[in-house]
DNA sequence: AAACTTAGTTTCGTTACGAAACGCTAAAGT
DNA sequence: ACTTTAGCGTTTCGTAACGAAACTAAGTTT
């Protein structure tokens, strides 16, 4: 197919061109600016290895096609590794490789942030009581 | 803009529904999940106020339209204020709520692990332009 | 054989993002 | 009087990311 197998093609796209000032929140929007990267890694820190459904469940409302796929790019960051144990039913493990473990002081200020200062309204769509 | 408007209507967007288990994490991105808001939010940290080609300068590879529908977002999440100041020509000023100062500990989180965990690998591998 | 489990993939529709061009107001240059 | 410049965007159109729902595939249990 192709001479010198480009489906891996080193995707570590260029972070920041030259001229520009290059910003370490940039940079990381590169690696995590995804809508879910940060909920998988959050929920792989807490547990240290999970399977695909469970990783599913653990999030709630993420879709097969959408986990599958950020999983995926997680994988291609080195972020993420999978490993596939071969048992039956094969069992696949998600875990945080030491680059994504590192992201543990973020995803902590996420979590603050997102505890203290979103409230989570509490439903039944009829409470504006804030 | 500041009366009541049956359009503006949902003011906080149901985080999360019943049954799931709620978490910061997902909270957070809710309201800065999108590619650009966590740079513009630094942005705005680091400088105050600032004009909307200021802002696109400062950011450096985000288009008019992009930059104009990220702050409009921000906005409609209290997380960013906009004034327009009757000079000629006019001049429109962004700068964060209190709510987006609060932020700053993820933004400084998101910039030590850009910095520290990604480096801006200086184009390599082709080396045939710059 | 039918149903279930795990781990996804396929298809197709919607929303977000991007590149480039254009619009508007008003001053300033020639 | 025109053209250019500056500020602040909007319009148009194309691609990429996200989502809902159905489907695949290997093996297991009923």
């Amino acid at each position: 197919m192709t001479e010198t197998n480009e489906e891996y093609e080193v995707t570590q796209m260029p972070i920041w061109s030259a001229g520009e000032e290059w910003c370490g929140v940039t940079a990381s929007m590169q690696l995590i600016g995804k809508k879910w990267h940060p909920v998988i890694i959050s929920r792989l820190l807490k547990h240290g290895t999970l399977r695909f459904n469970q990783l599913q469940d653990e999030i709630g409302d993420i879709t097969n096609k959408v986990l599958s796929d950020s999983l995926e790019d997680l994988q291609q960051k080195n972020l993420v590794a999978r490993t596939v144990v071969n048992e039956k039913p094969v069992r696949v493990e998600y875990e945080l490789t030491e680059q994504g473990k590192s992201l543990k002081p973020v995803i902590e200020a996420l979590h603050k942030w997102g505890t203290t200062h979103v409230q989570p309204v509490t439903n039944d769509e009829d409470t504006l009581t804030q």
